[in-house]
DNA sequence: CGCGGCTTTGAGGTCGTTCAAGAGTTGTGG
DNA sequence: CCACAACTCTTGAACGACCTCAAAGCCGCG
């Protein structure tokens, strides 16, 4: 069978039927590389199209009309992207690789066929995208109501436990591999100030930097200040059809 | 047949089968009533439930360690409401009636029973959610990036924009029933400064109020200051399952 | 009529921005 | 393998958008 970054991942969650594994497969039958920097959906483009994103970083992000940026989102391999296409036909987001990556575009279409087919993987769908609802909360939260400070807490904080999901060498340290411009268009502060915090943190020592690798050296007191959690933890699926 | 407050939006959207329908509308048979400033659903409770909102208000928010509050999201007749309970064993934010409600509460199990029956159902529901997750990422670019004045005219349209959905009756204004503390805590920002905000659009003539009605006197100003697109008239379901 | 909640307004403070410039880093082509 | 260009990071000084605190007016309701 096809390996399916995608069904691995849904798989550390759920139990997948060997027919539900072949299907979700069948989405990454075209493997497509893209360049850092290289656009890989433009906003307000017409758009038939989903991704999953098979290796390296994505972003999501809109430009507002005097020229500044919102990142929206930071996807990392296994993740589904461009989901916003099933409802509008033209995308109300950009997306741009982060490093070089490898996207598996397939059609709406596709995606239709699989949900008639297989409603279980629909549910999943569905969950999963509410999963990203509750992730949008959180950060919705930390721009209305939290410090800078706290904002590059649990930013760097839930990079962390997202990366650690497919890739277990992680421990405390992780690459970030976004510029502080980039974290700033995350979270909502100019770049200047998210410097100012980084070296507030490190000085304090709560975190540390080795070229571009950020440690975390008090996860317990990041929490804290970033009023963070973990929602990766609390996931529940066993109430979903078996198949 | 029972009528069925979801099925009626879901069917403006798309066509629904009558079996659907049906199934649509067992998931509202157990109505309940509650008062305004009820809470329906409290954070890191535990919950099996997911609610249909049949008539009124609801407003989802967090409480912050400092006392802050962010209002996540105010939800209107036909929205679905505690999806988040799909996925978490643990509501991640609570629920409370800003006017007398009634809910049709309905337990996961039913979903469950209903997105395997109805994959055409399930879809939708996928979609849905995906719209919410877009809405969601208006906001946080608002928050992120733009002015308090921007925010509080995106966020009167948006109101707008969504109770036009159900009301026809609605041409330039309508009732906020939101404090002004409300409207700040949606898009981080204090009462005071929403006031502020207020009276300086309504000094401009962009709005006008009469006992809590708001009038929208400019809304192509409106929109420019906001930066905001109504997302609604976008939509493009033709791509779905025919059922 | 009086009470509680909401709105309005002022004065002063602060957190984060803007602008600017220098140091460090990375990538590229000769 | 070096030189140069283009980013990125770092730091300082000044500014301003929004906040905090406080008090007074208003409105609806019991």
């Amino acid at each position: 069978m096809a390996t399916s970054c995608f069904a691995e991942r849904l798989a550390k969650q759920v139990p997948l039927s060997d027919a539900e594994k072949k299907a979700l497969a069948r989405l990454e039958e075209n493997p497509r590389k893209i360049k850092r920097g290289g656009m890989i959906q433009r906003v307000n483009d017409t758009v038939t199209e989903l991704f999953v994103l098979r290796e390296g970083r994505v972003m999501s992000f809109v430009i507002l009309p005097d020229g500044s940026r919102q990142i929206l989102r930071v996807y990392f391999p296994g993740d589904f992207i461009g989901s916003a296409s099933t409802i509008y036909s033209k995308a109300p987001e950009s997306l741009v690789a982060l490093s070089d990556v490898i996207v598996c575009p397939f059609d709406k279409h596709a995606l239709r066929r699989l949900l008639e087919e297989y409603p279980r993987v629909a549910a999943l769908l569905f969950l999963l995208s509410n999963a990203e609802r509750v992730a949008m909360t959180d950060r919705l939260a930390a721009l209305g109501r939290t410090s800078a400070k706290a904002r590059v807490a649990s930013f760097l904080l839930d990079m962390f436990d997202r990366l650690r999901v497919t890739d277990d060498s992680i421990v405390d340290s992780f690459d970030l591999k976004l510029t502080q411009e980039e974290i700033g268009d995350s979270i909502g502060l100019t770049s200047v100030h998210v410097n100012r915090m980084i070296r507030q943190m490190e000085q304090e020592g709560l975190i540390s930097r080795s070229n571009g690798r950020i440690i975390l050296n008090d996860m317990a007191r990041l929490e804290e200040i970033g009023h963070y959690t973990n929602r990766l933890k609390d996931i529940d699926l066993d109430w979903l059809p078996v198949s």
